[in-house]
DNA sequence: TTGTACGCGTTATCAC
DNA sequence: GTGATAACGCGTACAA
C-alpha cells in the first residue's frame, strides 16, 4: 500500500526531494547543513518529504564533494593484550564526543604490511591517525601527509600521549621502600629499550635505589606474549630469588600485572598464602592484578584519559588543518600523564612502617 | 630537485595521469581493473607514470562511482569483556583474507543510540554487519538492506554463528560427572533467558544430571559486569555450599571464567589449595582460566573459527547480492561450532575414575 | 531566501 | 586496445 517499501533499488537523493518538494538539490543541501537559511515552513515540507521519501543520507557523496571523512585510522599491535584493547574501547567512545568513526588496523609487526595499511587508510582519505604499534619509526610517520599521534610509544618526530612512566617507577619503589623492604627487586622484559617510554620504570625505580641508598638488583626476562615461556622464565627467576635472599624482606616490582599475576602464584603454590617477607608491586592495572588470588598493587595507566588526549589532540590538529592554508608545520605536542598508584593485598597486608 | 614533492595541495588523479602518459582517463581506469586489456608496454608507460607522479588511489571516488565500499559494518556490546575484544580482532584479522575493512561501534545497551549507529553504517554504504549486542531484535536487524550475521546471539531472522552452547553444558557436567562428584551445582546469571544461546549450557546441564540420575542444582546470580558486585554474589554462594554440602564431594560448574576463578579463588584463600572435594569447570577459556593460581578447566569457544565463519558467510551474501538482480531473499544459515573442552588443574588433580 | 552550474575522482557505456 | 562522455550524490561559488 504506502508509498514506502520501495523494496531494493535505486536510493532516494537530494535531486528525488528536490522533484518532490519543488525546490533546488541546491536547497536541500542546505537544508542539511545550515537549515536557518529556511523558512521554517520550508523546512517543514523539506522534513516532510524526507520521511514520505524514506531518505537515507550518503556520506560518501558528501566526502567526495567536500573532502571531510570524519574517519581516524587506528593501528593497535593487538588486542589480546588488555591495555590495547581497552584503549582502543575508549577511543571507539570519544565518537560520541567528536563524531570521528574509525577504522582500525592490527598490525602484525611487518613494517612492510604496516606500510601498506598505511596506505589502505590514506585511499579513504582519514583525517587522521593514531598509532599505537611500535614497527614504523616516528621519523617516518611524521613524513605521512595527515596529523598522527602515537601512545606509549617512540615518538620523537610526532605528537603523542604517554604515561608518566618514571613517575611510575618512583611510585612502585617508594611504596616498597617504605615497607621496609631489604632488597628491591625490578623485573622488567628485554625488549624494553631507552626508546620505549616504558623504559621510565626502570630509570624511577633505579634512581630512587640510589636516592634512598637501597639495596636493589634489575633482572631482565626474555620478552615473550607466550604464557607458558613467561611462566618459565619467571619461574627460574623465583627459584633464585627465594633461595638467595631468604630471610630478607623482599620488594618485587614485576613490570606487566600478567608477569606479577605469575609470581604471585609461585609464592602461593608454594606457600599457601602471601609470605610476610614478600611485597608485590605489578604494573597495568589490568583486571588479572583485581582478580588475582591476592589482589595485586600495581601502577595503573590512565587509560581512558589517554584516549580521550590523544583523540583531542589529533582532532585539534585536524580542524586546523581545514582552516589555515599556509599550514605551518604543527610542533609536536607531547602529552604525559600521571600514572596512579593503586595500593592492595600484595602490599598492604600485615605491618607497615608507621608514617 | 625531483618532480616529487609537490608538498601540499591538490592531488594527483587519473586526468594528470592521463595528460602525463597521453592516454586518457579510461584507460588508466583499465589500468587498475583489468590490466590485460593494456599492451604491456602501455602498463609499462602507466606505471612509471603513476611513480613520476606519485599516484595515490582515492577509494571514495571509486565507492561513489562503482558503490562498492568494502566496508562490514560491526557492533560490539564492549571490549572490556575478553570474549568480545578476542572475536573483535580475529574480525580484524580477515582483512588479509577478504580485503574488506570494518567500522567498529561499541554499543552501550540503548536501543536508539545501536539504532543510529546501524544509520551511521548504513550512511557509509557499509555492505554489511556484524552484530554482537543483544540490545536490538533479530527480527529488525532482518530488515536492514543488507546482509547480517550476529554471532552468539538470538538470531531468530538472521544468519548467525554460535557456540554449540547445548554442548558446552554436556561437556562440563559430564566431565564433572567422570570425577565422581556426589552434587553437581551449575552456577549462572539471571540474564541467561531462554532466546540466549548461552542458555544452552543450562540446558545441557541439566539433561546429563537427569540422564545420570545425579544429584544437582542450578543457582543463579544477579548479572554484573562490576567485579566487586560479582565477588559479593559468589562470596554468599560459597558460603552456603562449603556448609550446607560440606563432606560431599563437589562439581561446580560457573558459566563464565571470571566468576569460576573468584569462586577459586575463595577456595585457595580459605584452604590454601584447592580442596580435594571441589572440582571446578568455567566457560570461555579467557585468560584468566590459564592465569589463575589453579588453572581452571574451561569450556572454550572456538573465537576465530566463529570470526572466520561470520565474515565468510557474509562475504558471500554480500557478493550474492552483487549478481542477481532479482534478490531472491535469502534463507537466513545458522552455523554452530562445537566447543573445546580444556581439562586443567582444577579437575585433573588427584584421583579419577579409570574410564 | 532560493536557484544555476560546475567540481569532486572514479567507473560504466558506448563507440571506434 | 583505446577514447569520449555520462553517471555517482552532494557541496559551493556565484547569481538572482
Amino acid at each position: 500500500m504506502g508509498s514506502t517499501n520501495n523494496n531494493k533499488k535505486k536510493k532516494v537523493t537530494f535531486d528525488d526531494i528536490a522533484k518532490y518538494t519543488g525546490f533546488s538539490k541546491t536547497t536541500i543541501s542546505r537544508y542539511f547543513n545550515s537549515p536557518d537559511s529556511l523558512t521554517l515552513d520550508n523546512q517543514e515540507i523539506i522534513s516532510n518529504a524526507l520521511v514520505d521519501l524514506d531518505y537515507k543520507e550518503n556520506k560518501v557523496a558528501r566526502i567526495l564533494a567536500n573532502g571531510k571523512t570524519e574517519f581516524i585510522g587506528v593501528i593497535v599491535p593487538n588486542l589480546q593484550n588488555h591495555y590495547y584493547s581497552e584503549m582502543l574501547n575508549r577511543i571507539l567512545q570519544t565518537y560520541g564526543r567528536y563524531g570521528y568513526k574509525f577504522l582500525v588496523f592490527v598490525g602484525n609487526e611487518q613494517e612492510e604490511t604496516e606500510r601498506q595499511y598505511i596506505q589502505e587508510l590514506l585511499a579513504y582519505n582519514i583525517e587522521g591517525l593514531i598509532v599505537m604499534s611500535f614497527t614504523l619509526p616516528s621519523r617516518e610517520l611524521a613524513k605521512l601527509p595527515i596529523p598522527v599521534v602515537t601512545i606509549e610509544r617512540e615518538d620523537r618526530y610526532v605528537s603523542s600521549v604517554n604515561t608518566d612512566n618514571y613517575m611510575g617507577g618512583v611510585q612502585a619503589a617508594s611504596l616498597l621502600a617504605r615497607h621496609n623492604c631489604e632488597i628491591l627487586i625490578h623485573i622488567n622484559t628485554t625488549d624494553t629499550t631507552p626508546e620505549r617510554p616504558a623504559y621510565g620504570r626502570i630509570r624511577g625505580f633505579l634512581d630512587i635505589c640510589e636516592e634512598k641508598k637501597l639495596n636493589h638488583r634489575l633482572i631482565y626476562v626474555s620478552q615473550s606474549d607466550i604464557f607458558e615461556e613467561m611462566q618459565e622464565s619467571l619461574y627460574t627467576v623465583f627459584q633464585e630469588l627465594d633461595t638467595v635472599y631468604s630471610g630478607m624482606k623482599k620488594g618485587i616490582f614485576v613490570s606487566g600485572d600478567t608477569r606479577a599475576n605469575i609470581f604471585l602464584n609461585l609464592l602461593i603454590r608454594k606457600y599457601g598464602s602471601l609470605p610476610d617477607d614478600y611485597r608485590i608491586v605489578g604494573f597495568d592495572d589490568s583486571p588479572i592484578s583485581r582478580e588475582a588470588v591476592i589482589p595485586i598493587s600495581t601502577v595503573g595507566q590512565q587509560i581512558e584519559k589517554m584516549a580521550y588526549e590523544a583523540v583531542s589532540i589529533l582532532v585539534e590538529q585536524m580542524e586546523d588543518r581545514k582552516k589555515r592554508r599556509p599550514v605551518l608545520s604543527q610542533e609536536p605536542v607531547h602529552r604525559v600523564l600521571a600514572p596512579i598508584l593503586i595500593r592492595r593485598e600484595t602490599t598492604e597486608t600485615g605491618e607497615e612502617t608507621k608514617k
